[in-house]
RNA sequence: GGCCACGUGGCGGAGUGGUGACGCAGCGCUCUGCAAAAGCGCGCACCCCGGUUCAAUUCCGGGCGUGGCCUCCA
C-alpha cells in the first residue's frame, strides 16, 4: 500500500510520491518564540511528528529531512524583550527572550514525545536568503519598492500568466473576493489593497539589517518571507510536504507559495500542503480573553486545567483521538480517559523483553497511517492488541512496538543503553567486562541503577552466569519495569508527580517497601502487608496488586492518588 | 457579506452504498486475603426533508444547527 495524504491545494487525498526517495523533504511552520507554547501549538508539532516517524519508517531514517523553523524576528518578541529586560539593549534583550523561549519549547515538546526535527533554522540567520528572494521578485516584476518598503503584488503574479499558480488557489478564493472582503486599512504606498509587505523600514531601536533593492535605510523582513527563505535554503526550490495549522492557509501559506513560485518561476512550492484542524477548549475557542488559554507547561506541571497535572503521553494520546484534520475539543474528560488508558497499556507492556523487539508498526497500524494519518483509527488496533495482550505475549510485544512507534512510550531499550553507558562511565567499568569483574562491581552497579530508576530483571529471570549488570551492559535487557520511571523518559511521569515521590518518600524507599510487602503477602502476613499499604496510602500512593501474566508471579504497581 | 468545514449511541470518536471500529461511562458475571486493578459478556447510533439506487448514515439537492477563516494566531 502507498501513502496517501490530503492536499489542501487540490482538496483531495492523493498518493504521495516523493520528489527524491533518497531525501524526502518536509517543512512545518514552527513557533514564534516569545512565550510558552499553548496546547494549540502542540497539535501541529505532534501531528507532523507522527508523519515524520512514518516517513522515516517508509523511506529510512536517513532519507527524510524535516525542517521546522523558529521565528525569532517579530513584533511580539520585540515587545516582550522591551517589557522583560528594560535595562538591556534591545538586541541583547531579544536574544534572551528567544533563547529562553526556545529552550522552554523544546522541553515541552520533548515531554510530548516528539522527535527533534532534522533542522531547526532561525529566521535571523536567513536574512541574506530573504534579501536574495526579494531581489529576485523585484527583478521579475512581482514586487516593487515604495517608500522604503518592498511590496509583493498578487495582481502582477496573476497577470504573468505563465507556469505560476493563481494567487488564491491554496486558500480557494479569488483576488476580487479578497479586495471586497479586505478589512485592513490600505497603506498609501500600496498599489493594490492585496499587496503585502516583503520588507519594511525598521523603526529606531528595532532590530534591522541592510535592505535589498537599493533601499538606503536599514529595514526588517515582513511576515511570510522568512519561511520561503528557510525552506529554499534547506529543502530547495521545490519540496514534498509543507505543513502547519489550518489558520495559516491564508494569508501565510498563500503568500509563501506566491513568493517562492514567483521567485523561481515554478508552478509548485510544496507538492503536498497539509493542515491540521483547530483546537478548542471545552467547546470554546481558546483565547486569553475567555480565560481558557492553557499552555503545554501548565498542563504538564500545574493543576490549572482540570485540577491536576497530566503526563505528556496522555496529552499526546488525547491528541490522537481526533483525526488531525478535524477540529479537536480539548476537554478534561478526554484527558482523564487518556491517562487511564495509558496507565493500562503501560501495565500491559511492563514486562516486554525489549531487547528482542524491533520497533516497527503492525500491518494494521501501518495501513491506517498510510491512509492520510488516520491515527484515531489506529487506536482501535492498539485496543485490540491490548485486549489479547494479557494471554498472548506476541500481541503484548506488538502493542509495545506500536506504542513506541507512535511516540506514546519512549524506547526502553534506548533508555536502558543510555543509562548503562552512563553508569559504566561513572564507575569506570571496563568496556567489555567479564563475569568476574561484573560480580566485583555488582553492588556499585545496582546502586547506580537505583539512582537512574532503572529496574533490573528479577533474579528468577537471570541465569546464574548472567549478572543483572551484564544484562544491562550487553544491551540484553529482558525487562524494564515501567511502573517506575527512568531519568530519561520525562513524559512517563510528569514533573510534579516525580517531585511528589521525591518529596514524600524517594523512589528507592518506595520500591523497597513494595518489595517488603510482596514478601509479607507471600508469608500470608496480611497485617504487615496492610500496614505498608496504609503507610503508603497516607503519603498519597495507591497500590494495585496483580499477577504477571506469563509467570503468575505476584506484582504490585502504584499510582499517585488523585 | 464571501469562503470552508462539520452534525454518528449517555459522552468522545473512526468509518462505510448492503451483517453498525474503538474508547469512556453504565449494567451483569469471573478472579482476587483486603482494596484496587484485570478478564469476559451486554447496549444496536448515524440532524431534518427531498432525490438517485434493488439498497443511503455513506452519493446529490435543500433546510436547520455548530464551528472556523477572511485581522496577530497552530
Amino acid at each position: 500500500m502507498q501513502l496517501r495524504l490530503y492536499d489542501t491545494l487540490t482538496r483531495e487525498k492523493r498518493p504521495f510520491t516523493p520528489l527524491d526517495p533518497e531525501n524526502v523533504r518536509m517543512y512545518v511552520c514552527g513557533p514564534t518564540v516569545y512565550d510558552f507554547a499553548h496546547i494549540g501549538n502542540a497539535r501541529p508539532v505532534i501531528v507532523f511528528d507522527v508523519l515524520f516517524r512514518l516517513l522515516r519508517h517508509l523511506y529510512g531514517a536517513d532519507h527524510v529531512t524535516y525542517v521546522r523553523n523558529i521565528t525569532d524576528v517579530d513584533d511580539k518578541i520585540n515587545e516582550r524583550a522591551a517589557r522583560d529586560f528594560p535595562g538591556l539593549p534591545l538586541n541583547q534583550a531579544i536574544r534572551k527572550v528567544t533563547e529562553v523561549t526556545e529552550k522552554q519549547f523544546h522541553e515541552d515538546v520533548d515531554a510530548l514525545g516528539c522527535l527533534r526535527p532534522t533542522i531547526e533554522p532561525r529566521a535571523t540567520e536567513h536574512i541574506a536568503e530573504m534579501r536574495t528572494l526579494i531581489e529576485k521578485l523585484v527583478a521579475g516584476g512581482f514586487a516593487y519598492v515604495a517608500e522604503d518598503h518592498v511590496l509583493f503584488s498578487p495582481q502582477a503574479m496573476n497577470a504573468a500568466n505563465s507556469v505560476l499558480p493563481r494567487y488564491g488557489a491554496l486558500a480557494n478564493r479569488s483576488l476580487d473576493e479578497m479586495i471586497a472582503g479586505a478589512r485592513v486599512d490600505v497603506a498609501p504606498y500600496k498599489r493594490d489593497a492585496t499587496d503585502f509587505v516583503l520588507w519594511k523600514p525598521a523603526k529606531p531601536g528595532e532590530p534591522s539589517w541592510p535592505s535589498p533593492s537599493g533601499i538606503k535605510s536599514e529595514g526588517r523582513p515582513g511576515w511570510h518571507i522568512e519561511c520561503s527563505a528557510m525552506a529554499w535554503k534547506h529543502l530547495g526550490e521545490q519540496f514534498d510536504i509543507h505543513g502547519g495549522g489550518i489558520d495559516l492557509v491564508f494569508p501565510h501559506h498563500e503568500n509563501e507559495l506566491a513568493q517562492s513560485c514567483c521567485a523561481f518561476h515554478s508552478g509548485r512550492m510544496a507538492n503536498t500542503w497539509m493542515h491540521n484542524g483547530f483546537l478548542q477548549v471545552e467547546g470554546d475557542k481558546m483565547s486569553k480573553s475567555l480565560g481558557n488559554f492553557v499552555t503545554i507547561r501548565e498542563l504538564l506541571q500545574t493543576d490549572k486545567f482540570g485540577g491536576r497535572n497530566w503526563s505528556g503521553a496522555a496529552l499526546r494520546l488525547a491528541m490522537f483521538k481526533t483525526h488531525y484534520r478535524q477540529p479537536i475539543d480539548w476537554t478534561v474528560q478526554s484527558l482523564i480517559e487518556a491517562e487511564q488508558v495509558m496507565a493500562h497499556w503501560k501495565m500491559l507492556v511492563s514486562r516486554v523483553p525489549i531487547a528482542q523487539i524491533k520497533i516497527l508498526p503492525t500491518q494494521k497500524l501501518e495501513r491506517v497511517l498510510l491512509d492520510d494519518l488516520n491515527v484515531s483509527e489506529s487506536l482501535s488496533e492498539l485496543h485490540d492488541l491490548a485486549r489479547i495482550a494479557q494471554k498472548d505475549a506476541s500481541a503484548r510485544d506488538r502493542l509495545y512496538a506500536n506504542l513506541v512507534f507512535l511516540g506514546l512510550l519512549p524506547d526502553q531499550l534506548e533508555l536502558a543503553k543510555q543509562g548503562a553507558a552512563e553508569i559504566q562511565h561513572e564507575i569506570k567499568l571496563p568496556e567489555h567486562p567479564d563475569a568476574t569483574t561484573l560480580e566485583v562491581f555488582r553492588p556499585k552497579i545496582e546502586k547506580s541503577l537505583e539512582r537512574f530508576f532503572l529496574t533490573l530483571p528479577s533474579s528468577a529471570n537471570t541465569t546464574a552466569t548472567t549478572t543483572t549488570a551484564s544484562v544491562i551492559l550487553t544491551g540484553e535487557v529482558r525487562y524494564v519495569f515501567l511502573d517506575n520511571w527512568t531519568k530519561y523518559n520525562p513524559y512517563y511521569l510528569s514533573q510534579p508527580d516525580r517531585a511528589h515521590v521525591e518529596n514524600t518518600i524517594g523512589i528507592e524507599k518506595l520500591n523497597n517497601l513494595i518489595r517488603e510487602r510482596l514478601n509479607a503477602r507471600a508469608r500470608k502476613d496480611f497485617k504487615g502487608s496492610d500496614r505498608i499499604r496504609d503507610e503508603l496510602a497516607a503519603k498519597g500512593f495507591v497500590l494495585k496488586d496483580g499477577k504477571d501474566p506469563a509467570t503468575g508471579e505476584p506484582t504490585t504497581t502504584w499510582e499517585i492518588a488523585r
